[in-house]
RNA sequence: GCCCCUGUGGUGGAAUUGGUAGACGCGCCUGACUCAAAAUCAGGUAUCUUCGGAUGUGUCGGUUCGAGUCCGACCGGGGGCACCA
């Protein structure tokens, strides 16, 4: 069993062994019938990432058509009884552009005449070899079969339609088979010039004259009016579409549907890591449920992994029971569930997690869930995150919880990334065991050379990977905690760097020298007041940046207020106000380095926990000051600044700003024509 | 091919969402202390400059009194989907 990522041209990727493909019983969830539901529900969810909403809705990719049958020119054992042939669209108004029809090379009716004819049979395998992997540019290029199978027009008196076999239409979407319309579609236009037929536009977009409106190399998928058309002759593409499916329902040839390219959840591993499927297969019941009291079905322990297949159904007697309804001889499933299907509820688990009679109660759940906050990496955007939200959904309808989505608020956080590492032989190295000679790696046991690979995400394949337990031994765990959230905002890549490092421990230093060196009998009134806004300033921006996540700019206000707190020492300022800046600092420091902030803490003579006192709070009065700088420019350039009271009156601050002499200077002596003045911020003569 | 994100000093990154570009760091330079080094402290650090200024947020245009921010085209980087009818 392979991953399809994992085969490499037609080959395992490790093993090189020709993989084949085999029908399997599988067992699947059905999360298409939460396709709509799940879709709907991405509108309201602000608390995620934009960009995972639209990576699901593309997944669930919801598409609106017509579904109807076209009737072959004549009936025989390949057209079938009916001589019928499903076609799915979601342009049923381009009905009348038609030029051809189109077959999966997979579709029953190519494999009925490949039975019977050598060219299609070719034709078919060679469209299977390109499909595989074969390089994506050549996967671009349309390939077709002529049947000589026709059907007819469904509106157009008299009209024929060439049926073909291409290797662009897909067996596993809408019906497998389509109707080419040249001029609207640019697949179907690559094709029918290709195979040099017919063009025949039938939207014309505003304004356009119908006479000289052509389609050359380029299909028009926008709006428009029905032209070349028949009873559509006018209309709006959209009202056009309603009219087809309108007329094809009440002819009851057709009706109007909607297809998902989201399909069923396969949760049947052949694998032993996973939860075995509590299903018992009875050749008289057929498979019937594992009764709850048996329940959890548990893995065998005494498993041979060194043969080939499933070591689950290998094993000699494991699958070996009696059936719960009859009681008689029967097997046990032997495919383990996906690992994905508990990462879908174990959030729930945690609300409840010594349980050990059911996966968790229901009253528990409803108080703790949903997650407030959830945080991973993109990579699990579509999978587990969808998952996870069928899942609880799913549980909402089986009436054990009583909420539609599993996390309210998302933050996908980057990946953290590091230069890959080869030795001589092609095996990945560690970045420990690599050292820098020059501008050249080598290994430093060895001394033999490196190869420098991509930069990649950390992964334990690749050995890119950096033990944090030698940081921690040298600069201690606060060092290390304020380093990584430093530097880099966390919904961004980051690649890891160790320069840096020495700046954190030198800050964890200062701090430690700050607030137990600072002398807190300073009399010096001087700047107090402004201190204390200082102060309270970075109170109020402080907690919105940890709000945001933004912990890089969180770390820069903590130094911003700790070097006004060092020169407000050292000018021997306001001992009350310099106790109040350190004690304000140290408990805002406390998230990012908590040891250290719990010991200074103490060190100031507090007697409880920093932990458990409360957030502090910013002084509203103190949040403002009394007077602004205010920018002046002159044409839209910067010439000075001036200091004004807050709220200044608009003629003031223009006289103010007049009266600078590097404006006077910039001005040259012209009239100003235009002055604006952006309250407490800028300033700008025209002249 | 389609969809989304992104591009700012030597470097990681800030910029109140249209209003003083480069906060806060790293690195580097100069100085103090030292026999010396480390540590620490002080100062400097976008570019060019005739020292008046001029230029500058991937490139080219546009809107605006004013654009890193908005609009259009293009270039580079990353991610998702990939013949989905």
């Amino acid at each position: 069993m392979l991953a399809n990522e994992q085969v490499v041209d037609g080959r395992g990727w490790r093993s090189g062994a020709v993989v084949e493909r085999r029908k399997l019983t599988q067992w699947f969830l059905k999360i298409t019938e939460f396709a709509d539901e799940l879709l709907d529900a991405l509108k309201t969810m602000d608390g995620w990432p934009e960009k995972v909403r639209i990576m699901q809705e593309n997944w669930i990719g919801k598409s609106q058509g017509l579904k109807f049958r076209f009737d072959f020119t004549e009936k025989n054992e390949v057209t079938g009884e009916k001589g019928e042939l499903d076609i799915f669209t979601t342009r049923p108004d381009t009905l009348f552009g038609a030029s051809f029809v189109a077959l999966s090379p997979d579709h029953p009716i190519s494999l009925a005449l490949a039975e019977k004819d050598k060219g299609v049979e070719e034709f078919i395998s060679k469209c299977r070899q390109m499909g595989t992997s074969e390089a994506v540019l050549e996967a671009a290029e349309k390939i077709g079969f002529d049947t000589g199978l026709k059907v007819h027009h469904p509106f157009a008196k008299g009209k024929e339609l060439r049926v073909f076999i291409a290797n662009f239409v897909l067996m596993d979407y809408g019906t497998g088979a389509i109707f080419g319309c040249p001029a609207h579609d640019q697949r179907d236009l690559d094709f029918a010039r290709k195979y040099d037929l017919h063009v025949q536009p039938v939207v014309i977009p505003e304004g356009e004259n119908p006479k000289e409106f052509c389609v050359d190399m380029e299909a028009y998928t926008g709006p428009g009016r029905l032209f070349n058309s028949d009873f559509l002759n006018g209309m709006e593409v959209e009202d056009a579409k309603a009219e087809v499916i309108k007329r094809f329902e009440a002819a009851g040839k057709g009706e109007g549907t909607t297809l998902y390219r989201l399909r069923d959840w396969g949760v049947s591993r052949q694998r032993y890591w996973g939860c075995p499927i509590p299903i018992i297969h009875c050749e008289k019941c057929g498979t019937v449920p594992v009764p709850e009291k048996d329940l959890p079905v548990t893995l065998p322990e005494d498993v041979s992994f060194s043969d080939p297949g499933n070591p689950i159904a290998n094993h000699p007697t494991w699958k070996d029971t009696t059936c719960p309804a009859c009681g008689g001889k029967a097997e046990r499933e032997t495919d383990t569930f996906d690992t994905f299907f508990e990462s879908s509820w174990y959030q729930f688990r945690y609300c409840d997690p010594k349980n050990a009679q059911i996966g968790f109660a229901r009253d528990k759940v409803n108080y703790w869930a949903p997650v407030d906050q959830y945080i991973g990496g993109v990579e699990h955007a579509v999978m587990h995150l969808l998952y996870a939200r069928f899942f609880t959904r799913a549980l909402k309808k089986c009436g054990y919880l009583d909420f539609d989505e599993p996390f309210t608020a998302l933050f996908t956080q980057g990946m953290v990334t590091h230069e890959t590492f080869k030795d001589t032989d092609g095996k990945w190295l560690y970045p420990a065991d690599v050292k820098k000679e020059g501008d050249n790696f080598v290994h430093a046991a060895t001394g033999k050379p490196v190869t420098v690979g991509r930069i990649e995400k950390m992964s334990k394949s690749k050995k890119n990977t950096v033990d944090p337990v030698e940081i921690l031994e040298t600069y201690g765990a606060d060092a290390a905690r304020l380093f990584i959230l430093s530097d880099s905002p966390p919904a961004r890549d980051l690649e890891w760097t160790e320069s840096g490092i020495e700046g954190a421990w030198k800050y964890v230093n200062r701090l430690w020298r700050l607030a137990t060196l600072a002398d807190y009998e300073g009399t010096e009134t001087g700047n107090a007041e402004d201190m204390r806004r200082k102060i309270h300033v970075t109170i109020h921006e402080l907690t919105q940046d940890l709000d945001k996540f933004h912990f890089n700019k969180a770390v820069a206000r903590l130094r911003e207020l700790s070097n006004a707190l060092d020169a407000f020492a050292q000018q021997k300022g306001d001992g009350k106000v310099l106790r109040e800046g350190v004690e304000t600092l140290v408990r805002l420091m406390a998230p990012m380095m908590p040891h250290l902030a719990e010991e200074l803490w103490q060190n100031l003579g507090h007697k409880e926990m920093l932990v458990d006192t409360a957030w502090p709070k910013a002084d509203p009065a103190l949040l403002e000051n009394d007077s602004v700088t205010i920018a002046i420019q002159v044409n839209g350039k910067l010439r000075a600044t001036v200091q004004l009271p807050r709220d200044v009156a608009k003629e003031e601050a223009e006289a103010a700003a007049l009266g600078e002499p590097a404006v006077q200077k910039a001005m040259e002596g012209k009239t100003p024509r235009k002055v604006i003045v952006v309250p407490n911020r800028i300033i700008n003569v025209v002249v």
